[in-house]
DNA sequence: TCCTCCCTGTTC
DNA sequence: GAACAGGGAGGA
């Protein structure tokens, strides 16, 4: 299930392997893993990756097409130029200058590996993208549930999921991370997990670290998150923050299926405080850690070290 | 704001 | 053979 460690080491371990190099074709697998721009896939042929990057839990190719395609108009090409309304977030620095985009969401068991060329798809594999001589990089995904949107930098500033997208919690300060949360969360009559889960109010957070960092922070998950005091807020960006780096420094966790673009798991599972250890005794108090539905996700927490707010 | 659905492999 | 894993869309 990879969440923002995870997607961020698969961007780590995929990008050397790939940036720079051109992509002759894409093989389409299983139709609907192509959620979006299917009538820009033959404007692929030819481009060449000029960088993979990350924004919440998306992984994100940045393309220069290849120059028979560059001025080939597109039915969308004059409102590509206008201003998109209100987006909160403009292009990451790290598309630079690119004529399209791949944005990738793995969701729970999408994966990327680079194989020899020649390779035959896998039980799992959806797409193809051909480099030629370097490979083939296959999107494998299980449960189908991930997806690939082809878009140009005009249709990804369109796309309400990218615009409503919260802000990233490593790229600001604990402090400034903390007063966000009081801001977006004033008033929310949701839960404090519910809330974090939520990409609108931070990006990349899921059901592992939004456990932990509330373990980390003693905040019961189940509190009000209007009713969590500043002071526990400045906590759980603190810890939110912890976990996330942890994370990222062990090459996130490997639960089940998670592995990294070179086929390696990630260590973070061993540092579980709670995530998975329902019933097992709490490494802080070593009381039973107890387990509730919270947004239909799984939930374990400590009763007695994560205080209530109501 | 909460529930259901999507999907398949693993566990009980 | 049912329960479970869960991110996000869509609907009540």
């Amino acid at each position: 299930m990879p969440e923002l460690p995870e997607v961020e080491t698969i961007v780590r371990t995929l990008g050397p392997q790939i940036v720079g190099k051109t992509i002759e074709s894409v093989t389409t697998l299983l139709p609907k893993t192509v959620q979006a721009g299917t009538d820009l896939l033959p404007l692929l042929e030819g481009a060449r990756i000029t960088n993979v990057c990350r924004r919440a839990k998306l992984l994100l190719m940045a393309l220069r097409l290849a120059p028979k395609n560059q001025h080939k108009p597109t039915p969308d090409a004059k409102a590509e130029t206008a201003a998109p309304q209100g987006a909160a977030y403009c292009l990451p620095a790290c598309l630079g200058n690119c004529d399209l985009i791949l944005a990738f969401h793995l969701k729970m068991t999408g994966s990327f590996f680079v194989h020899p060329p020649g390779t035959s798809p896998l039980a799992h594999t959806r797409l193809i993208f051909d480099l030629g001589q370097a490979g083939r990089i296959f999107f494998d995904d299980m449960r189908t549930f991930g997806y690939c949107r082809v878009m140009r930098p005009g249709d990804l500033e369109r796309w309400p999921f990218w615009t409503s997208l919260g802000p990233e919690p490593l790229d600001i300060s604990p402090e400034a991370l903390a007063a966000h949360f009081a801001r977006s969360l004033s008033g929310r009559r949701a839960s404090i997990k519910t809330s974090l889960l939520d990409q609108t109010v931070v990006a990349g957070v899921g059901n592992i670290y939004a456990d932990e960092s509330l373990f980390a922070a003693r905040i019961d998950p189940r509190s009000h998150a209007r009713a969590v005091p500043e002071k526990s807020l400045l906590a759980l960006a603190k810890a939110l923050q912890n976990v996330l780096r942890q994370s990222i420094e062990e090459c996130g966790s490997s639960i089940r299926d998670y592995r990294d673009a070179l086929g390696n798991a990630g260590a973070f599972q061993n540092s579980f405080a709670v995530y998975g250890r329902k019933d097992a005794s709490c490494i802080s108090c070593g009381l039973a850690l107890a387990s509730c539905k919270l947004s239909g996700r799984g939930t374990v927490f400590c009763p007695k070290c994560q205080t209530y707010f109501e």
